[in-house]
DNA sequence: CATGATTCAGTTGTGCGCAATTGAATTGTG
DNA sequence: CACAATTCAATTGCGCACAACTGAATCATG
């Protein structure tokens, strides 16, 4: 009922929706930032962001089914299926109907996949340049967010649990 | 030629590629798994993650045009102009031509959209639970986000000038 | 006052993200 | 071998993000 209540260590109730507005708006935000970066480098090789992603797995690992693209990635055939197609599209991937596992699809690299590598090198240097950052802070920066998206996960299973 | 260049203090070129993988990644994976977790939390709230810091800015500065809200969220009215229909359809927000600038529509908490607010007030108390992280580390993260944000608009600027 | 530039919200089209479902192939069990 | 459960990719439906465009209202200039 009184105002007089002294500064207390822990905010104001009032203040919890604006600190979280901070904390996840600043993920958003940063997320969608680092997104339009890559737009503009990524659109002289005829790639989206996420195709980008895909690429780099495949250039890193090889030919693979899409589930593995998938769990490496975080996504599923929602999302995979018509990126799948448009890269096919364009040439720089081959989809195939796994010989052993008929249910399977696996995603090969075409040579033209394979040469983009080459123009696609130059791109994370031009983004450590646009961050700013040093290769420590980001080093840093990148551990902070796996332990962050570990701690979401987790609690995401524990939040979500279909009972049973 | 040789093949036996020295182990160099910068990274190798054919690192370039996996190291930037992590990085972006890293954003990428964590961004999701946050509105994941949101989604959860949100789903009795009747709100998806987008319509939730639209939220947070009219509980926090109230009525105000969609240019304004568009500002803050840094978002189109591509984005906003459905995502606005979805709130007036739920009935939390009311649209409305201005008076002054016939151009502009004002956009304003209905008494329901102000009464969920007292029902959003857990949410960040749960999110932070959900991270592990302590105020402080949320609050340097925010820091180094907002950084982040701040100079990869800065570099798309630089790199996008549309001539002139 | 007239006209040309600017400022708005809205629409369209493309692509990502995810839940839910489908249907075929495979595996496990009796 | 037969049948049920599981594992895949693919599809559908909805919402967000963004570029490009439309059209109305406003402002600036002469």
């Amino acid at each position: 009922m009184t105002t007089e209540v002294p500064p207390a260590a822990a905010p104001d109730e009032e203040d919890w929706l604006r600190l979280d507005g901070q904390v996840c708006f600043s993920l958003h935000a940063a997320s969608r930032a680092f997104n339009g970066v890559y737009r503009v480098l990524l659109k002289e090789l005829g790639l989206t962001y996420p195709q980008y992603l895909v690429m780099l797995v495949l250039w890193e690992h090889g030919e693979q089914p899409v589930k593995r693209l998938g769990a490496r990635l975080r996504l599923d055939s929602g999302t995979l299926s018509p990126l799948l197609k448009r890269l096919e599209a364009a040439g720089l991937v081959h989809r195939e109907r796994s010989a052993h596992d008929e249910r399977s699809v696996e995603v090969r690299l075409t040579d033209e996949g394979t040469a983009l590598r080459a123009r696609a090198l130059q791109v994370p240097r031009r983004i450590m340049a646009a961050t700013g950052f040093t290769l420590e802070e980001i080093a840093a920066l990148r551990t902070t967010l796996n332990r962050l998206t570990t701690a979401l996960d987790k609690a995401a299973l524990e939040t979500t649990p279909a009972c049973d």
